[in-house]
DNA sequence: TATTAATAATTGACCAGTCATCTATTTATT
DNA sequence: AATAAATAGATGACTGGTCAATTATTAATA
């Protein structure tokens, strides 16, 4: 193995660890120590991968978008479906996610850390805006072409809606950790079924 | 000036000035010295008014909803308008507010916190999850009284789109922060005024 | 009513532990 | 031998929380 191979290796396992640990606890509850002690890499090593835990953070949401959401993408870009099946094949699968698999505690990272960040670090802020309006632009191209199609209305802008329907699933989100509970995503979803993508 | 006058009026600085300190950082990164140290009150009284930190925190966010929903709850429930226009006016103010005389950053103290703590302190999450549910049965009623006025249609339960409303309101005081802009309550406005509540 | 005893309120100094970061050193690679 | 990579351990500042000592108030007594 390389010397950078495994530079890399560490760097990575660091941020993967990092990440669970962000996600569940935020940024001001989560300590280098914490994350240095769970990915089993000496405290030293820290500050050689990364400049600094802000930065460590910044490269964690990075890596946090590029693996969690690439399958919800080819689910959203599947040209062998239509779009507005996509646009609920999609929602449908990244709803689930939430439900199932984090017992509706969890959230999504980028959401709580915008939340608890945005004001505090421009480098958090601007890392998180950059990636969800990425998503965001995808969201809207599928929308557009759903309209273009006739498959849902045209009242609203494409980007209008998108942006609409993701800050709903965000608050939703807030909601199910509050309530710990699957009630505010179902109740998302059944919305943007019978109200939103009509 | 009676003696638990004075105590409840230093009880009621911590809390005035915790509440700032807490919605703009969090509960995390909100130390007992920063509250006493702005407060201009000795530390150690913090903990002859308060339990602990989780204690003062609880008592600041039912504080913060007596303090700031009571005027928005005089606008919603102000009999000489009709329910609909209520609705919306209730919305218009509650969200000038974010806009104005927040610059578009700070959000809801509650939505912060829950986002933050919920997974962590069983006490936070319940006390924010109570206030909520009790604004939500408020807004449930008017939106009840709309429908059966014939001014709202009736396709979906009073009661989920009371929450689909305050999810997406909740949301999109989030992109707002992360966006440092108010398009995403603007946009909300416009979808909750021309889908919502037609 | 004046004095004392008892109780309650209030306080800053202090605790053990943790924080993010840095530096001096060791280890590995050319 | 020279250079670069990796790390252990230490740093000062800060954390939530405690507590013995002080001060203010009330109750009891003469």
């Amino acid at each position: 193995m390389t010397k950078t191979l495994k530079h890399e290796l560490k760097a990575d396992i660091l941020l993967d660890k990092g990440i669970e640990l962000l996600w569940s606890k935020g940024y001001n509850a989560t300590s280098v120590n914490d994350i240095v002690k769970i990915a089993g890499v000496p405290k030293g090593s820290f500050y050689f991968y990364f400049e600094s835990k802000e930065d460590f953070v910044v490269k964690a949401i990075e890596k946090y978008f590029d693996d969690h959401f690439t399958p919800a993408k080819e689910i959203l870009l599947n040209k062998s479906v239509s779009p507005k099946q996509r646009l609920l094949n999609f929602h449908e699968f990244r709803y689930n996610i939430l439900k199932n698999e984090m017992d509706c505690k969890m959230g999504c990272l980028a959401c709580n850390l915008g939340n608890e960040m945005a004001e505090h670090s421009e480098a958090i802020r601007k890392s998180i805006l950059n990636k969800e309006q990425f998503v965001l632009a995808l969201i809207t191209e599928v929308i557009q072409e759903a309209q273009d199609l006739g498959e849902i209305n045209n009242l609203m802008a494409a980007a209008d809606i998108a942006a609409f329907i993701e800050d709903a699933g965000k608050g939703s989100m807030t909601t199910m950790k509050e309530m710990n509970n699957a009630y505010p995503i179902d109740n998302f979803m059944n919305m943007i079924r019978n109200v939103l993508l009509k």
